[in-house]
RNA sequence: GCCCCCAUCGUCUAGAGGCCUAGGACGCCACCCUUUCAAGGUGGAGAUCACCGGUUCGAAUCCGGUUGGGGGCGCCA
């Protein structure tokens, strides 16, 4: 494919401030951006806020820090939320960008390329129904168009307000898209659609039109689910005069039962994933891999060697089901890649502030290899930052008994290691020479080690699974062990009392 | 209903006429390692390449149809 045109490339992504930044939006910045990073071009961001109902700076913010988050960074457009636009077609924000709207409608009325519609709510609502009872597909039927002045002055006289309408072309409409190569629709099917509100508001499918031609936009890339809306948009360009960007539709992200990634039956929020411990880079990386791949069979990449090596052409036509197993996986993997340092710094904002940042960082080979997200850090350390009765209440007697043991064999075995234990100063406290003489005791005794350490596990950390255990200790220290050692013996002896 | 798009293991995918008795990864199962859980190692199950017809000496790969799935048809974006 020839994606390294003559004309400088210029693209943009064009989120709607809705809604939290979604994953299927993520996804579609992304290849935007790598796409303009791959071929040198420029990246534009522009917020789509002409749904005034719906749009918010709350929203507006959580894209813009999530994008940021991602690694996702652009040439032209807001770079805070609510922050100024930086970039030679500012303003980036459609709701500031009216009066440009508003030139481009008066233009397509005065050239006839649009009408005025009077038509209400109800008025519409009927027609559409009686279309569905006679099996006709539900568009505009153009009445407006054929009213009389003296009709269009009654209205006015009755203060109704007129929506705007585009007069759509009955011609066949094609293109030669990026990723799917050629479509064509007819748009004698498609009807007179609304491009400004009777309220003045304009529309998407014509704010996106006019900003696109603006901005100098060359490649417009967006999801499948706006493939169908390109002959609209086409048609517009064409009454407007304006020349014609090229167009890829890249795949939908689904949901598991393979129908559209949505809020009902997925977490979409890319804030969601990021507040449970998911890194930017293995979400990157996944997202990248959704309908697109390098050819080989080498899946690790990160964002700047994804731009050097991603080609638009190759992005894939069907649609893939979000697999949130291969996610945690690939956010394992990441974790396990970063330095124990590094761990630690992203690691502290999901740890409790009781837990000083030297023994963060003491803890991390502990559990860097057990975490599929930073968030499930916070359980596995609760112990070090539980009090001895917080984590005796945790368990009871008959938790602490191996298999085939009894209440008095186990208090025997709990008893031998804290002796065994006690005369350790805090300065041998480490975990090898715990290791030694847990594994000495055990054998005095003729326990296999597992069953032996059992016991203890549920004693110290108030779990049957913990981090390694010896290296628990050690960072428990000498006398919360003995407690919490004791505090178990004191269980097993009440429990061993009326069966003895 | 109409229009458009899509179709390789459960999932993400490799594959652009012979290299494919279809490769990798996730997930799953077994075993090894092992103080629990993980991580790691080894092995395994899992796809008649949706189906049917062509084209061709030869098709997962090209063409047509069928079926199935998805998306769009708003004074939402």
């Amino acid at each position: 494919m020839s994606e390294t045109a003559s004309a400088p490339v210029r693209v943009r992504m064009a989120p709607s401030p809705t809604g939290p930044l979604h994953i299927g939006t993520a996804r579609t910045s992304l290849y935007n951006y790598l796409f303009a990073r791959h071929v040198g071009g420029t990246y534009v961001l522009r917020i789509e806020d002409t749904d005034t109902e719906r749009s918010t700076v709350e929203h507006e913010r959580d894209i813009i820090d999530n994008l940021h988050w991602l690694g996702i960074s652009w040439d032209e457009g807001p770079q805070v939320a609510g922050g100024d636009d930086v970039g030679p077609h500012a303003p980036y924000r459609q709701s500031q960008r009216m009066d440009r709207y508003a030139r481009e409608a008066d233009r397509l009325l005065a050239d006839g390329h649009a009408y005025h519609c009077w038509c209400t709510p109800d008025e519409l609502e009927a027609v559409r129904r009686q279309q569905a009872e006679n099996k006709e597909a539900p568009r505009y039927d153009g009445r407006c168009l054929r009213l009389t002045d003296a009709d269009r002055a009654q209205f006015e006289a009755e203060g109704r307000q007129a929506a705007v309408r585009l007069k759509v072309p009955p011609e066949t409409i094609r293109f030669d898209d990026l990723v799917r190569g050629e479509v064509e629709f007819d748009n004698a099917l498609l009807g007179d659609f609304v491009i400004v509100r009777a309220n003045g508001v304009p529309l998407y499918h014509f704010v996106v039109v006019v900003d696109d031609e603006e901005m100098g936009i060359t490649h417009v890339i967006r999801g499948e689910d706006h493939l169908s809306n390109t002959p609209k948009h086409i048609a517009l360009i064409r009454a407007l005069g304006y020349r014609e960007p090229r167009f890829g539709h890249i795949p939908l992200i689904l949901n598991p039962d393979r129908s559209k990634m949505s809020k009902r039956k997925s977490q979409t929020a890319i804030t969601a994933y990021r507040e449970q411990g998911y890194l930017p880079e293995a979400m990157v990386n996944f997202l990248a891999f959704l309908g697109w791949s390098p050819g080989t069979e080498e899946e690790i990449f990160a964002l700047d060697e994804l731009a050097e090596r991603f080609e638009l052409a190759s992005v894939h036509k069907g649609g893939a089901v979000f697999d949130q197993d291969r996610l945690d996986y690939l956010n394992g993997v990441y974790i396990r890649n970063l330095a124990d340092e590094q761990l630690a710094l992203r690691l502290r904002p999901f740890l409790p502030e009781a837990l000083d940042d030297a023994s963060v960082l003491r803890v991390v080979p502990l559990i860097k290899e057990r975490l599929v997200r930073l968030g499930d850090a916070a359980e596995l350390v609760a112990f070090l930052v539980e009090t001895d009765a917080e984590v005796g209440s945790r368990y009871d007697a008959d938790a602490l008994l191996p298999k085939n043991r009894d209440a008095a064999e186990t208090a025997a075995a709990v008893a031998a290691a804290r002796d065994a234990l006690e005369g350790l100063t805090e300065a041998d406290f480490s975990a090898d020479v715990l290791e030694s003489r847990c594994r000495e005791a055990a054998e005095v005794l003729s326990w296999k080690a597992g069953d032996f350490f059992r016991p203890l596990r549920l004693a110290v950390t108030g779990r049957p699974v913990s981090p390694p255990l010896f290296g628990s200790m050690e960072l428990l220290g000498r006398d919360r062990v003995l407690a919490r050692l004791d505090a178990a013996l004191g269980k097993l002896t009440a429990a061993g009392v009326p069966t003895a």
